[in-house]
DNA sequence: GAAGGCGGTCTTTTT
DNA sequence: GACCGCCTTC
């Protein structure tokens, strides 16, 4: 029971009230895990109720990942069977199991943005869309929006009222499905949407899962969409034991189809509704809240709170004004070693926040002369990048032989001269007789009209089948492996230029890597790995997901990003208008639009704990243009009570400056920063001056075999590596692609 | 069929 | 400034 002491009344009587549907306005830092968490442990202790009928649901993974593990600390027995997972991943584990009932194989695909793309850009050129006119983007932004509302093509279709373009996007809607379900994939809404479809079109799993989830939670409540609501209405609309947590200030993701009134209408929905404030900050210090408090509170049209703090007074807000965006991330990195150097932080402690990706940049080649350890979360996600993208279609084309996308990506990765005009035939056939595209490629030597090309498409097809008899009992660590030897990928990567080769080679073993950590979390889960579940596993990750807890570097993200995590210090970048508040917003002709840059202000304010600096800029280049930008609104919300000093000039002396910045951005060049893991240059340095075999030694090569090493030559960044193998003769290689091992 | 060059477009934000 | 698509050339 002392469990429950220590929390305050309000999150207390969050707990208690287990029954009937539940609204938690949690505000920013007021503890609302903690209270999803012990809610859940006294659902099970007090209230007797059996785990497997709890659900609980989030956004990110990492939110899940922490919610498991704080619920498995204070459940201990039983703990395992409660669901606690993202709206996504939800879905997928119920149409993993039911979709066949929809017309769908249960080993279906998942599409991410650049497959729907790619998809996209296929259906225009069928349709004869122009889209120099009509963009691929807006046709996905609508179809996205369409089904954030749970609007079906046919729907869509009935609604276009003579409006030409809007004909034209109900007639790719239409014919984007089809493909869909040509390939057997679905995209990422598709997962919500489906599974609503699902549980509506089939009483008896609707039945089922309601018996299962009497007891459902819902965190970061304010940014569901339609669909989602009504997925967990449907779910819960049998033992009505909704409980949502959420903030309406954090609302931030209404372009992404968010419904505000999902969480202002929530007591209209459900007139018992219980409303529970928890309005007490336990995060920030006072002055950081008010500042916070300030900036919210020009907004209109919120539920009426505010949040307050026993937290000390702490610092001042730091504001910055610079000349130019150089300057800024030299303040900022300059800031955060001086702090480590003082031992008043270590480098964790410390994230930079900012409006837009491409700001990172500048931050990023800082870090890098000055040798901090940093982390980008975002930008381009690790699993959108060429080399893994290329290998995850190879897995989806040997696990999902309907996946169209998948085959054609990789038929000619590596090069095997097969292009456009033998593909377009393949196609051809393939429509003629109603084959899937890898099913056409089976045939290759039917197709007359392929002539002498079908000799090239036949080791292709044979490769595939070879794969697909090994993948069962390979798994998908040995199976990636595998397919990079066979295919010649990596040959094909050298070949390419050493240095953008050596990042991807990185990025591959990093893939690898977490094919042989999903084999492992498999066996201790005693469940079978299998390769949709590895595809389907990393289809779902977002970024911010592989943030460690308990590792020393510098994090850097959007706005966006942050939501859920804090920093004891904290700095808010490009607070300038036309940054942020972005142009768009400031243009628009929707003034809530302004509310919500606003509402991301308040997120990104109160992620710090200790200590906040915002920063701005005179001049900046954006899009290889300079804009003059004046210190955002934003900022002059907050009273300037809470600010510390007046803008005070930070200068360097030109020279000085000219001569850093291009060495940074050298350094920058030539190091490999990528999204995956921290850089850690002190070790990537002595790493390469040092490699674990010398002339004279045995060594084995992945393709090579067993050789002599017969010379080792420096050079400019890598050693040339000399070997007399057994069976190939003597062979000169790079070591970083040769990853020869002494025997 | 591949590689390299040119010109147009674009950015908020992402599960 | 970066990327993408289209064009030309080999």
């Amino acid at each position: 029971m002392s469990n429950y002491d220590t929390l305050n009344p309000m999150q207390q009587e969050a707990v208690f009230h287990t029954e009937g549907p539940v609204l938690i306005l949690a505000g920013a830092g007021s503890g609302k895990t903690r209270v999803l968490t012990h809610r859940t442990a006294y659902l099970i202790e007090e209230k007797g109720v059996n785990p497997y009928h709890i659900m609980a649901i989030t956004f990110t993974n990492k939110a899940a990942g922490e919610m498991r593990e704080r619920i498995d600390d204070l459940v201990g027995f039983g703990s395992e069977s409660i669901w606690v997972s993202t709206f996504h991943s939800s879905c997928v584990r119920i149409l993993r199991r039911h979709i066949d009932r929809l017309g769908y194989d249960n080993n279906f695909t998942i599409y991410d943005g650049d497959d729907q793309k790619t998809l996209m850009k296929d259906i225009c050129k069928r349709l004869q869309v122009d889209t120099k006119i009509y963009k691929e983007k807006s046709f996905l932004g609508a179809i996205s929006h369409a089904k954030d509302e749970l609007i079906s093509p046919e729907e869509f279709a009935l609604n276009v009222a003579g409006d030409y373009s809007k004909k034209k996007q109900a007639e790719v809607y239409a014919e984007y499905q089809k493909m869909l379900h040509k390939n057997n994939a679905l995209d990422f809404d598709d997962l919500i949407v489906k599974t609503v479809e699902l549980l509506k079109a089939d009483p008896e799993v609707l039945n089922y899962y309601q018996e299962r989830f009497r007891y459902i939670m819902v965190d970061e409540y304010q940014d569901t969409n339609t669909a989602q609501f009504q997925l967990i209405k449907t779910l819960a609309s049998k033992y009505r034991n909704l409980c949502v947590v959420g903030d309406d200030d954090q609302s931030i993701y209404k372009f992404r189809g968010a419904n505000i009134y999902n969480i202002l209408n929530f007591e209209k929905e459900f007139p018992d509704a219980r409303v529970i404030k928890l309005e007490q900050n336990y995060r920030s210090t006072k002055t950081i809240l008010n500042a916070a408090n300030s900036v919210i509170s020009n907004n209109v049209g919120r539920k009426a709170k505010v949040l307050w703090t026993d937290n000390e007074e702490g610092d001042k807000v730091n504001f910055q004004q610079f000349d130019t965006g150089y300057d800024e991330a030299d303040y900022i990195v300059r800031d955060i070693s001086k702090k480590v150097r003082d031992g008043e932080y270590n480098y964790g402690d410390c994230a930079i926040l900012y409006r837009t990706n491409a700001q990172s940049r500048l931050f990023e080649e800082r870090f890098v002369v000055s040798n901090i350890p940093y982390k980008v979360v975002g930008g381009v996600n690790f699993y959108a990048r060429r080399e893994i993208k290329d290998l995850l279609c190879y897995l989806k084309t040997i696990d999902n032989a309907r996946d169209d996308l998948a085959v054609r990506r990789v038929i000619n990765v590596p090069k095997r001269g097969i292009g456009a005009t033998t593909l377009a035939k393949v196609q051809a056939y393939a429509n003629e007789n109603d084959l899937s595209f890898y099913n056409a490629l089976k045939m290759a030597e039917d197709i007359s009209s392929l002539g002498r090309s079908a000799v090239k498409i036949k080791p292709f097809v044979t490769l595939i089948q070879t794969m697909r008899s090994k993948a069962p009992y390979l798994g998908v660590a040995d199976l990636l492996e595998e397919i990079l030897e066979e295919t010649g990928y990596l040959e094909e990567l050298k070949a390419e230029g050493e240095e953008e080769a050596q990042a991807r080679m990185e990025n591959i073993d990093e893939l690898i890597s977490k094919a042989v950590a999903y084999e492992e979390k498999c066996q201790s889960e005693d469940t079978e790995p299998t390769l949709s579940g590895f595809l389907e596993e990393v289809a779902l990750v977002a970024d911010v997901d592989s943030l460690e807890s308990g590792s020393d570097y510098v994090v850097l993200m959007t706005l966006h990003s942050d939501k859920g995590l804090e920093f004891p210090n904290v700095y808010l970048a490009g607070l300038e208008d036309g940054i942020f508040p972005s142009y768009m917003t400031i243009t628009a002709d929707d003034p809530s639009e302004i509310e919500e840059e606003r509402r991301l202000c308040y997120v990104g304010i109160t992620r710090a704990m200790e200590h906040l600096t915002i920063t701005s800029a005179r001049m900046r280049m954006i899009r290889g243009e300079t804009q003059y930008n004046k210190v955002s609104r934003f900022v002059r919300e907050i009273p300037e009570e809470l600010l510390g000093h007046a803008p005070e000039k930070v200068r360097l002396a030109e020279s000085v400056k000219a001569r850093t910045y291009e060495q940074a951005k050298t350094a920058f060049r030539a190091k490999v920063a990528y999204a995956g893991t921290p850089v850690d240059f002190a070790s990537a340095a002595t790493e390469s001056q040092s490699l674990p075999y010398t002339v004279g030694d045995r060594v084995r090569h992945l393709k090579f075999g067993e050789g002599t090493v017969t010379n080792i030559v420096a050079g400019g960044k890598d050693f040339e590596v000399t070997v007399d193998f057994d069976a190939f003769g003597v062979k000169k290689m790079f070591a970083i692609f040769a990853k020869l091992k002494k025997i």
